[in-house]
DNA sequence: TTACAACATTAGAGAAATTCTAAACTGTTG
DNA sequence: CAACAGTTTAGAATTTCTCTAATGTTGTAA
């Protein structure tokens, strides 16, 4: 399960998406796709993953991961979730799937895409073209 | 059409919401709420707001209109939009509907609640109640 | 393996949106 | 109309994110 040279899938898969394999962004690489099994997906925002490497003592300013998570998006390695103005949540799960949100605490949860589904949609407005999808149900405590 | 004491609905209106008609927050219900009737409803940002109440010369803080919007929006009058990290849309249009966002200049459109059926939906974790569910469609030029 | 050019990282300043603070003001009630 | 709770305000503060320009690193080709 883990190889013995941790970082070669990591170091293809960024080359794959035309990055180089820094130090940086092979540490945060790690932090996001290396989850435990029990953890199949995360959703971060630049100043939790930064504190992360602080704790792993990997030495990564702040740019540096808002420049890395912006990078992954484009490669289509992430995705970003828009929840709650003023904060960037970036998810691990890149396939079609929608959210839940708690607002109470700033949580999200993956649902499967399969959960939901669409039986009526309005056609794109002319002149545009739809880029994605995205359900959130808002949740409260009970 | 017009009514002859035009602020008499609007001062019902916030004292129906609890809410002091104060100066300033009738005016800015004015500018949210008595658009013309080919504009059924808008989705405008605290800067846009406290420029047309300015432009309208209507004295009125950056802070109050960020006040109001929130009572407003706390209140039942208005809803909350993020689609866009680190900027908020405050939509007069409260009923069940949904949002086309274009990305390439920020602007958004309703698509009326009938027009999106969700045919099936993921059960609220346990402990927690939907509190609403949005369908964002995201655009890009075509 | 060296040298170089392109790319990446960084600290700190800067920007943008929003919230906070505490003093002044206003609407409502008795 | 006095009193007071609720409002407004300017400006400072906060938060999140981006920019800048100097320094460091990587891939490549001789």
């Amino acid at each position: 399960m883990t190889d013995v040279r941790p970082y070669t899938a990591l170091i293809e898969r960024l080359k794959l998406a035309g990055l180089r394999p820094t130090r940086q962004r092979l540490a945060l690489a790690k932090l996001l796709f290396d989850a435990a099994d029990d953890q199949p997906n995360r959703h971060v925002t630049a100043e939790q993953l930064h504190s992360e490497a602080m704790e792993a003592e990997v030495r990564v300013s702040l740019a540096t991961v808002y420049n890395t998570l912006h990078q992954f998006t484009d490669a289509g390695l992430l995705r970003e979730v828009v929840v709650d103005s003023g904060r960037s949540y970036f998810d691990t799960n890149i396939d079609d799937h929608h959210h839940f949100y708690f607002e109470d605490n700033g949580r999200l949860q993956d649902i499967p895409g399969a959960a939901v589904r669409l039986a009526e949609l309005p056609e794109a407005p002319a002149g545009a073209v739809i880029k994605r999808i995205e359900v959130i149900i808002r949740l409260r405590e009970d």
